[in-house]
RNA sequence: GGGGCCGUAGCCCAACGGCAGGAGGCGAACGGUUUAGGUCCGUUACAGUGCGGGUUCGAAUCCCGCCGGCCCUACCA
């Protein structure tokens, strides 16, 4: 073969040989399974890695986000096979959830239907784009043989108290028809369907994350430099830990004292009047007769509300007096007692003492309804009282009784000594995380594996029996009507009790779908496991994760109960770590003109029609040429014709060095330059790649693709040694990003396949060190000269040749310098006098 | 209201205390190749790092304030 005419068509430059390459070499993968994790143990000592992409929802096809996030796991993924590491890189389905059901009422179908044909069409994507699955590990949550481990998990936690019934005001979403966990309500919006969520009074399933509020919290300094920061942070917003103490107030015609929580307990002889949540049980217990009227009409007005127009912080402070008086442990006094809406039913103990003068809420409220305001902690501001601003600062206590004098902290600290003496209080802590809601009343999901008899209560369904299968509903019956379809099904919810035998029905709910994906991540280790939700040894083998990939919208919901799971299955001895994750990285957005796309708006780029018109080598390339991963791309901004004509030159690179040299050709006598830019690159993109700079591993690559030109076009030529050094570099390197084209160029390079496992090579560092160095000479911080200097060179001989340069003493003018920096053999900055 | 992130050529981005004749790319102009266009090869132009202070021998980089944009959170006592 002779060197390529460039100027007739390049190899790949039409989209016909782009898709012939795109087909043979994904068969070639196919057949090959070559990126199957090898699972044995023992004489495999090659360093494991596991690498997850979060699991995509099969709403139909793959679309640009996909592409995004999936391009980049691959590429840490291929960059670990290609250092010859025993890499698992599979991929699933979370395929329960409700659009499959709307899909279904809609055509008269089973969710099933509607969810495995769009699963096909993704995975039947995913093997065209390229991506290193390891598909023999493929699994999906609507399986029975998935969500059988959904409900033994759930009987374990339930055993463990982790898993309750509980009543409660909850989140009802009025399209859905359905319960939604705190999480999933976006600003007093469902966060799917974007209704306005209402506040109803039931009795649903909890996870009882709460107790494992504060080792979510002391863990994350595990996580510290292998999550983004943000997320860590959002995560600690989000639990919310307040240290404080209870309070415990004796009310006027009550046995039982009302508790409150404080996060400042300093202030309790400020306490001028008491707030119940209006919407608390205990706001119409304490409610006096003569007060009836106007309470009831209050907590009418209230429950109207949206979510949206209460939380609303604009609003003016409504509330009415309930005709009772609660008294101050400490000091006796009589103070009002309110119900008003800006207190929470479900933080803390739904009750406060309010201090007018020490928190702007309060003193809001007092100037609504003419209360008292005292100073409490002088702070040296003006009084609140007058101002209208409440001071929360630090300061000296005063109208305090024994607290006088204190500073804020030591009169904390004092009081919940006082507090404990005389059994009035005690220190406390409460979290801004409520517990997980997980019942849900919708169809396709995960039946709670629990039985109602009437003599025994709630009953677990036996181990044995699992999994709890759903009934064969479909079209109509799916239509959300406020209780679970499966209630309407009743030759399924008639069954006998396990314990007594007598006749009981089945809990009708289904799992949040967020269960399913808190430990998905662990099921990969062993799909097709039986006697338990993952091999304990394949887990303590591949966990935990060494990189999971994914949005950053997970942040408080998926990532938080994943690390939830963990704790549980470490506590019950299945895993040996208590964080799935150890390194997390999240993908942007891919946008459009500045905004995200959307259908509904028509701002959308088609990711099929974008692999059709460029390859799929040149999407996934300028993806990941755009930025940092972490950045959003805007589609507007990216090229994937540029990234087209790169690859094709650097086809040819491959394909002229391929015809003019053989495999296994000694470099050694090849052009010097080259073969240190190619070593040069190689040091580079090993270090890129090991924190995620895949832009500029890019453009190292793209300087590698030009000097090769260079050399092929005027230097040595194609057959020169260097040149196919060069050229398998390039074949190597860009096998992470542009797959494709890496297989043709190697092959065409004369090797064998694969190019994709295990051909990464270290950088000769007798190649990386320069002969000279360029020394920048500064006079008073501005570059005035430069030398030529070895790279060994000492301080002091540095800085006799700058002051001995004649630009140097031009800049100083005659005057000896004050002071003589020097950083062989880089740089010196010489102070003028 | 609280918390966080980000502002570098027309555009996307590098550098993250030590050379901004910017690493790379897009777009633009010009030249070569071509019947022509595209491709391909080559050359050129364009910013001094949002603004104002500070620390330092030296700041795009660290600190403070402001302006602009984005994100999270939202009466959590």
């Amino acid at each position: 073969m002779t060197a390529v005419d460039r100027s007739g068509a390049a190899p790949a430059a039409d989209t016909d040989d782009t898709a012939a390459v795109q087909e043979k070499w994904q068969a070639y993968w196919d057949k090959h399974d070559t990126f199957r994790a090898a699972d044995a143990g023992g004489d495999d000592d090659r360093p494991r890695r596991y690498v997850v992409d979060m699991f995509p929802y099969p709403s139909g096809d793959l679309h640009m986000g996909h592409a995004e996030a999936f391009a980049i796991g691959d590429v840490i993924a291929r960059y670990r096979f290609q250092r010859g590491d025993n890499v698992l890189h599979p991929i699933g389905w979370d395929s329960f959830g409700l659009p499959a059901e709307n899909a279904a009422i809609k055509r008269d179908a089973h969710p099933a239907d509607w969810t495995y044909a769009n699963i096909d069409t993704q995975a039947a994507s995913f093997k065209r784009y390229g991506i290193s699955f390891d598909w023999s590990r493929r699994l999906h949550t609507s399986d029975p043989d998935y969500f059988r481990w959904n409900q033994w998990l759930f009987l374990r936690f339930f055993e463990r108290g982790l898993a309750y019934r509980g009543g409660g005001l909850v989140n009802w979403c009025p399209t859905d028809q359905t319960v939604l966990a705190n999480e999933q309500v976006v600003a007093g919006r469902c966060e799917r369907c974007g209704s306005e969520v209402v506040r109803r009074s039931l009795t649903q399933w909890y996870y009882r994350i709460t107790e494992y509020a504060d080792r979510l919290l002391d863990d994350m300094a595990q996580l510290e430099g292998g999550w983004p920061e943000e997320i860590l942070l959002m995560q600690r917003n989000w639990i919310g830990r307040s240290q404080g103490a209870d309070v415990h107030f004796a009310v006027e015609g009550r046995e039982e004292p009302v508790t409150v929580f404080t996060t400042r307990p300093d202030t309790l002889y400020g306490a001028t009047f008491f707030v119940v949540a209006a919407d608390a049980p205990l706001a119409d217990e304490l409610c006096a007769p003569e007060c009836r009227d106007a309470f009831d009409a209050y907590r009418a007005q209230v429950a109207r509300l949206s979510d949206i127009e209460r939380q609303s912080t604009e609003r003016e402070k409504t509330g009415v007096f309930l005709g009772r008086y609660a008294v101050n442990p400490v000091n006796g006094e009589r103070i009002p007692v309110w119900a008003a809406d800006y207190v929470l039913a479900d933080y803390g103990h739904g009750a406060i003492m309010a201090v007018p003068a020490h928190d702007q809420r309060d003193l809001d409220f007092a100037r609504t309804f003419d209360l008292p305001v005292r100073v409490v902690v002088d702070t040296g501001q003006p009084d609140p009282a007058e101002t209208g601003t409440a001071t929360s600062g630090d300061g000296v206590l005063v109208n305090s009784g024994p607290l006088d004098g204190l500073a804020k902290a030591e009169a904390i600290e004092r009081i919940i000594q006082v507090l404990a003496e005389r059994g009035t209080g005690s220190g406390a802590v409460n979290y801004r995380l409520r517990d997980w809601l997980l019942s849900r009343q919708r169809f396709w999901g995960t039946p709670i594996p629990i039985v109602h008899c009437e003599g025994c209560g709630e009953v677990p369904v036996p181990d044995d029996q699992l999994p709890v299968t759903l009934p064969d509903l479909r079209g109509a019956d799916l239509a959300p009507k406020g209780i679970s379809p499966l209630a309407a099904a009743t030759d399924w919810v008639n069954t006998s009790c396990p314990r007594c035998g007598g006749p009981a029905l089945r809990d009708t709910d289904t799992m949040d779908t967020f269960v399913d994906s808190s430990w998905y991540f662990l099921r990969y280790c062993s799909p097709r496991y039986d006697d338990g939700p993952f091999d304990v040894e394949a887990v303590r083998r591949w966990g935990p994760v060494d990189q999971y990939v994914g949005g950053k919208e997970h942040a408080t919901g998926h990532l938080l109960y994943s690390r939830f799971f963990t704790k549980v299955l470490y506590d019950m001895g299945l895993v040996d770590f208590t964080e799935p994750f150890k390194r997390l990285l999240n993908q942007g957005q891919v946008i459009l003109n500045g905004s995200a796309m959307s259908k509904s708006t028509g701002n959308l780029v088609d990711l099929g029609a974008e692999i059709d018109d460029y390859g799929v080598d040149a999407v996934r390339l300028c993806m990941l040429f755009a930025g940092p991963p972490e950045d959003d791309i805007d589609w507007a901004d990216v090229s994937p014709a540029a990234s087209v004509r790169f690859l094709n030159r650097a086809l040819r690179v491959m394909t002229e060095a391929g015809a003019a040299s053989a495999p296994g050709t000694d470099p050694g006598t090849g052009d010097l330059e080259l073969r240190k830019v190619t070593h040069r690159t190689i040091h580079q993109i090993t270090q890129l790649l090991e924190v995620n700079r895949f832009n500029v591993a890019i453009a190292r690559i793209m300087e590698l693709v030009t000097a090769a030109r260079r050399v092929i076009d005027s230097g040595p030529g194609a057959a020169d040694p260097a040149v196919r050094e060069a050229a398998e570099t390039i074949a190597v390197t860009l096998s992470l990003f542009a797959p494709y084209v890496a297989e043709e160029g190697w092959e065409r390079l004369g090797h064998a396949p694969s190019v994709a496992i295990g051909n990464w090579r270290a950088a000769d560092p007798a190649l990386l060190v320069q002969e000279t160095v360029t020394a920048v000479v500064q006079v008073a911080g501005k570059v005035r000269d430069r030398l030529e200097v070895g790279p060994e060179i000492s301080a002091a001989e540095l800085e006799r040749l700058a002051l001995a340069s004649a630009k140097v003493s031009a800049h100083l003018g005659g005057v000896p310098p004050r002071k003589v920096i020097v950083r062989a053999p880089k740089l010196v900055n010489i102070v003028p006098g």
